[in-house]
DNA sequence: GGTTTTTGTCACCATACGGTGACATATAGG
DNA sequence: CCTATATGTCACCGTATGGTGACAAAAACC
């Protein structure tokens, strides 16, 4: 009979490059299938089909490994792509109404981000931190720049309300990765993505249209 | 010298109903310090100052134990408590903006809660589910008694925007427990709260304000 | 060719986990 | 008083975890 180690060993070849990605990769997929705490060293060697004692070698420890991964990783828009994607706006209004769209967009299409921010307030490791001042410096960077397009928000507290909406589409977007429901809105669904998007653009109209105009050429 | 079994044993005075409150009150315990995660048999045992063999005789299993749990506590607001704080309201606007103050000052006063909403999209233990479904149920109850008080909603669609304030509001003050800062903004002052709740009053006039009248006698 | 370094494999450690069986003793029932 | 049951204690199981040291062999270097 053929025992478990006489049977084909089929070593793995000798390529550390190609040993880091398929790492890295696993990582991806570990996150997706049981989230941000799933990633230990034991689970990570089984998916990767690498022993573990590399992923030490190459990375040092599990908190270096996050770090590498943070770093590797396209986990949030750039100011640039946001900048072109609110470039027509009409006014400030406006540009916040596509910039949020398009932060809709960008994070329902990265559900490896989404994973991370679920995970966020609960287990807080490197990647977790990593990934949140990347958020945060773009966020402020990019704020910069709009209001230089507009000419300032008016009346508006755009930091409150912009922490606010992001906060809720953020949230939203994370809980739909695993279960449906919030508050009688199923929210996995492009329509129904759909529908909170109009209720955003409808605050965000209301707002501008309420408070702006009395000083809308006032003082700054 | 005084050996550790030798010392003085002092064993567990022979009373289920008090096991049984300390059990449950170390799961309190055990949530605030390390969150949902970190309420296992063994770390629970320990803080409770009981033997794990206990817990199994008693509720059977971990899942046994988060659903008496979630049985025995108050984690949200009730339905009556809601309408009492939006009642001297003069309007539907006005109703929804006491009503998400109130939400916010309720999850605030409930830590418990929010390391369980904080734990949620990743843990999905029975406490969890617990805890959504009395959410779903009251919201929606109440939806429906705050919609007879004042006649509906006029045009505005009051399932999203109410799913995406409180989404927000949930989402912030649960990092709050942990984390301080999000978009620029520092969600553990009450005086950053107060900023928060005032762009959310802001929006919600504004859409009423926008959206309403049109149809405000109109169909229905 | 011979040596050194790099890459990969394997066996092992201490610790923690969820869970169970055997035992001791206090209390309640007859 | 004797017995049965309820409560609490202890020792143990199998499995997983994060982490390390020893070894084999391929590659690179001289």
């Amino acid at each position: 009979m053929v025992t478990k180690t006489a049977a084909k060993p089929k070593p793995r070849p000798r390529d550390r490059a190609k040993t880091e990605t398929a790492i890295l990769d696993a990582v991806s997929r570990l996150i997706l299938r049981d989230g941000l705490s799933g990633v230990g060293i034991n689970a990570l060697a089984r998916e990767a089909g690498v022993d573990k004692v590399l992923i030490y070698r190459y990375f040092g420890d599990l908190d270096g490994l996050y770090r590498a991964y943070a770093e590797h990783g396209d986990f949030w828009w750039t100011v640039e792509e946001m900048l072109a994607a609110t470039e027509g706006a009409t006014d400030a209004a406006d540009a916040l109404k596509r910039g949020l769209r398009h932060h809709t967009a960008a994070m329902r299409q990265r559900p490896v981000t989404l994973a991370v921010i679920a995970a966020e307030p609960a287990n807080r490791t490197p990647l977790v931190v990593a990934l949140e001042e990347v958020r945060e410096k773009r966020s402020i960077e990019l704020m910069k720049q709009e209001a230089l397009r507009h000419g300032g928000w008016g009346d508006v507290d755009i930091v409150a309300v912009t922490a606010l909406l992001a906060a809720a589409i953020d949230y939203l977007a994370a809980r739909a990765l695993k279960i449906r429901v919030y508050g009688g809105v199923e929210i996995k669904t492009d329509k129904n993505w759909e529908r909170v998007l109009a209720a955003v653009d409808a605050m965000i109209d209301g707002l501008f249209a309420a408070t702006s105009p009395a000083k809308r050429k006032g003082t700054s």
